[in-house]
DNA sequence: AGACGTTTGTGAAGCCATGCACAAAGCGAG
DNA sequence: CTCGCTTTGTGCATGGCTTCACAAACGTCT
């Protein structure tokens, strides 16, 4: 009752985690036809308990039945709502290596919201590459053209010691959210959203887990 | 004085996500012949608060000097330990499209304990090629020499469809730690541990951050 | 040798997230 | 209309992680 629906709830850090989850199985589920979905259904398919999936969608307002469940549509749409995807969010691309070659052909990139509108490198032999139908720039255009493209995301896919100058330079061109896939740590300044990807990391936090696993029991622990 | 030096004691996931963090940057400070430092110098360095670094690293043991901080040397030599990353992971790709050929090709992959001795993929057209000196066999082909190879991680580059698949035959050939780059949900046993990286996910999170900053006084709250 | 300044290691407190358990609310059958 | 079954939404308890604050420990200087 003194809940207004325009109004930007907050909503906690990890429940935006799960979100993405949340709405890529509804997906699924809308493509599969089904209609509606109980939340001890869509948490068994996401893989967390169904009081966690409740609560998390308690967090963005009421749209279930009580003994009924959730119709898949619309909470796929308020989902969407949530996480901002009902709008287009131009991408910009810097570093054209292996990665971000892998990353500017990345099907899933296109799915839903995200629109890859530059690609910068500052390589003389990848500039002027043309990558589906996007140009490669080169790196020292980034602060001359990244703000009239209205780029609102930049991913960084250079290698460690350009990270920051290149993370620099978005940041003055006015994107305020940066997913870093190089192996260094960026200094923002506040407001700025920064997501680290790192593949070596990934694999250590693997290593720990492995070395953990030398002396037990192999089989009698693998199979429940 | 109860503690065995050779007990591995409990460590919290959230300070061994944060190790291999730890672990660059101390490799950094010694290749620039940097030989002490102090719990504050390093987890500005991170970006930690340096209560949270010196309760981390309590985790591994007590290895400062009160007064004086910690030797760069030591104490990376001891986080490679905890991590595992003493000795040689082999690991396998499976999956060879433009993200697993950008992964097959990354430098940082090699740095340290980690060894590529296996890639796989089930198109006829890949299979044969050779990426670096490892020749792509066939998907069909991983129960059967996945295990003789000793692979001990996982990763998975495959379309989300074939991702259930894979993971189910790297986990038959005695594979305990896999690394997802497919956006799907995998069902393992229990003692396999998983860990998902997915772009559209990092770019919806991404996404909703943006969302929250539009409205707001552009200038006014970047800058502090 | 003793006093002083510095920095670690850690108990304690606060905070956030997860899981439990149940009242409230809807639907359908009789 | 009423009863009973199902499932949501949520207060409350639990557990883990982060931050604070300080005693213990070390080097140095006099």
């Amino acid at each position: 009752m003194s809940a207004d629906p325009t109004l930007r709830r907050e909503i906690p850090d990890a429940t935006v985690a799960r979100l993405p989850e949340y709405l890529r199985t509804l997906t699924m589920l809308a493509e599969a036809g089904v209609a509606s979905v109980s939340s001890e259904e869509l948490a068994a398919s996401v893989g967390v308990r169904s009081a966690q999936l409740r609560k998390d969608l308690s967090h963005l307002g009421s749209y279930g039945v009580r003994g009924v469940g959730y119709e898949v549509e619309t909470l796929a749409l308020e989902i969407t709502r949530a996480l901002g995807l009902t709008q287009d969010w131009p991408v910009a691309i810097v570093g054209m290596g292996n990665l971000g070659h892998a990353l500017a052909s990345y099907s899933g990139f296109v799915t839903k919201g995200f629109h890859i509108v530059a690609l910068f490198d500052d390589d003389p032999a990848l500039i002027g590459e043309q990558v589906g139908d996007v140009t490669i720039r080169p790196s020292w255009d980034i602060e001359g053209c990244a703000r009239e493209l209205g780029i609102a995301i930049g991913v960084i896919a250079t290698p460690a010691p350009a990270a920051q100058t290149v993370c620099d330079a978005l940041v003055k061109s006015g994107v305020h959210a940066i997913l870093n896939f190089a192996p260094s740590v960026l200094t923002v300044p506040a407001g700025v959203e920064v997501r680290r990807v790192d593949l070596s990391t990934e694999l250590q936090i693997l290593a720990f887990h492995a070395q953990r696993r030398v002396g037990l029991p192999s089989p009698a622990v693998v199979q429940r």
